[in-house]
DNA sequence: CTTCTGACGAAAT
DNA sequence: CATTTCGCCAGAA
């Protein structure tokens, strides 16, 4: 039986694919990863590290909002060009990241029965 | 081994 | 608009 990648890592590769300028949520992520609640998704943020070069800081809360009030989230974000409103939000038609490619679901094991449905 | 705790989201109330 | 409920990973003590 093969040991695949545990469920946090799988959370980090799809994260890696988020662009600079661009932002993603957790609920976004938890239906691509397709397995995981948007809540773990929250989990496996926690547990990154510096070294595991994860851009974690362009994933946001549904609502837009930096999930990290007082660290540098939001100037991060901000030198790659993304614009927060007066309360702190986001435009996530603007910058909410599409997603990964169907190709890249497929070549990396994901299901991409989440792209059908959206 | 057990218990605790953390970067969320959607629906119901 | 505010509050509650459930979902159930991984590391530390």
């Amino acid at each position: 039986m093969t040991t695949g990648p545990s469920v946090n890592e799988r959370i980090y590769m799809v994260i890696r694919q988020v662009p600079p300028g661009k932002v993603t949520t957790y609920g976004q992520v938890s239906k691509i990863v397709g397995t995981v609640s948007a809540r773990q998704v929250g989990y496996a943020l926690a547990a990154v590290r510096e070294a595991m070069n994860v851009p974690w800081q362009r994933v946001v809360n549904s609502q837009g909002k930096v999930s990290l009030p007082g660290s540098d989230q939001q100037h991060m974000l901000e030198a790659e060009g993304v614009v927060f409103d007066a309360q702190g939000r986001i435009d996530l038609k603007r910058f909410g990241w599409s997603g990964p490619e169907d190709a890249w679901l497929e070549a990396n094991g994901f299901d991409v029965t989440w792209f059908w449905s959206r």
